[in-house]
DNA sequence: ACCTGAACACCGTTCAAGT
DNA sequence: ACCTGAACACCGTTCAAGT
């Protein structure tokens, strides 16, 4: 039986890049756990075994995905400052998460040796150690900022809401679950969020500068950049 | 049928706490992908049905999971200065990955209302209100901190090895694995580390100081601690 | 080279039936 | 109240057979 073509879709030979990207749609409708072998297959207009010609299997696909959305973080270019150009890949990462919700717990437990990570992590190394690190400092200081830049995501996650309300809410609903008087500092804090919303921007912006400032000080004098 | 009793163990009637405990050395032996309802209940003596009458299904499983490490994790009692503190919670964490390495990915997706990760919120947020910081700032501390703690932990086990060998031979692998020219940024670090091993605790002792440098720079003055 | 159909060895979960 | 046995609706993956 020839393969069944979707209606108003141009046809496309199925390819390991037709797959990924048609594995990263489902997952940005349905979330991370809809991504079955047989859903993925059926949008694709072909049978889940036949997904196996263009992946090695699940951990293939979701390897394959972790790269694909990589590549869209905006990479430093050489003319810009590195304290620039790491604050902009920060915020393009950020940009990232909110297009794909699922992508920070993918990227990094699956950053491995594919080709857009490796690029990535080149790129970003290759920025400071023109700024005048060493090797070995500019890759502590590339794992220190990876870790904020993914960790506050995932923190800032498990508070966010699926429906529609906003930080106020969550915290309005923490305060009256807590039986008064059990956790008063936890209290405390999610009163003053309901009254006031956390900005999630500002409070990543806290932490980033602060690491940014102490890498700034570990590079060689002489060399000062000009904070924004 | 009678229950099945394990030889060895002292009969112990299956409950809740029981169940999470298995579950915890089941993970901790095999790898959080080795958790199935099947397995588990073998390990209890029961079969996978019963596990329902103790939890309500494998997503509570995993949260009560996530819960019950987080009280493995040393809080703030009153006495201490907030930034002492806050540094040792964060090794507390460090050596609670080290003892189950699924435990960060488990926690940063799953710490939810569930009493002992309220317990550790309130502590840390009752440590920092006490040191002066405002209900909104200290939240935002908290974030960025445990951002930075969980984010880190993550980061490191992408490097991390199974086999027995040190971050000199994932290095030298990287190095060998890259084709001469195409990445030489991520070339010069992987050959720095595959000389000198990389120092993780020290690594993450340096982006953890700066956040708490920061911190501390928020609070009012005439209120200075000492760094240890 | 790529796809299908059918199967295999698993999963989590439900539920009537037992004690 | 807690457990069993059996079933259900799924999974990822394999493989001989087709084109």
């Amino acid at each position: 039986m020839p393969r069944r073509k979707r209606e108003g879709e141009p046809f496309e030979t199925v390819s390991r890049e037709r797959v990924l990207r048609a594995a990263v749609a489902l997952v940005d409708e349905r979330g991370i756990e809809a991504l079955t072998m047989r859903d993925l297959a059926g949008r694709l207009g072909i049978e889940a075994a036949s997904l196996y010609n263009h992946v090695s299997g699940k951990d293939d696909l979701l390897l394959g995905m972790a790269d694909l959305v990589i590549a869209e973080i905006d990479l430093p270019s050489e003319g810009m400052g590195w304290r620039e150009a790491m604050r902009r890949r920060a915020m393009s990462a950020r940009q990232l998460f909110a297009r794909h919700p699922w992508a920070a717990a993918l990227i990094d437990t699956r950053m491995q040796a594919q080709p857009s990570g490796l690029a990535y992590a080149d790129r970003v190394l290759g920025t400071l150690l023109r700024a005048g690190l060493s090797p070995a400092v500019a890759g502590n200081a590339f794992l220190v900022l990876d870790s904020y830049i993914y960790g506050y995501e995932r923190q800032r996650s498990i508070l966010a809401r699926e429906d529609g309300g906003d930080s106020t809410d969550t915290a309005q609903e923490v305060a009256d679950a807590i039986e008064p008087g059990a956790f008063p500092a936890l209290m405390q804090v999610a009163a003053a969020y309901a009254e006031e919303p956390f900005d999630e921007d500002a409070g990543f912006a806290f932490g980033l500068d602060l690491l940014l400032d102490g890498i700034e000080r570990l590079l060689p004098a002489g060399q000062p950049q000009k904070r924004p």
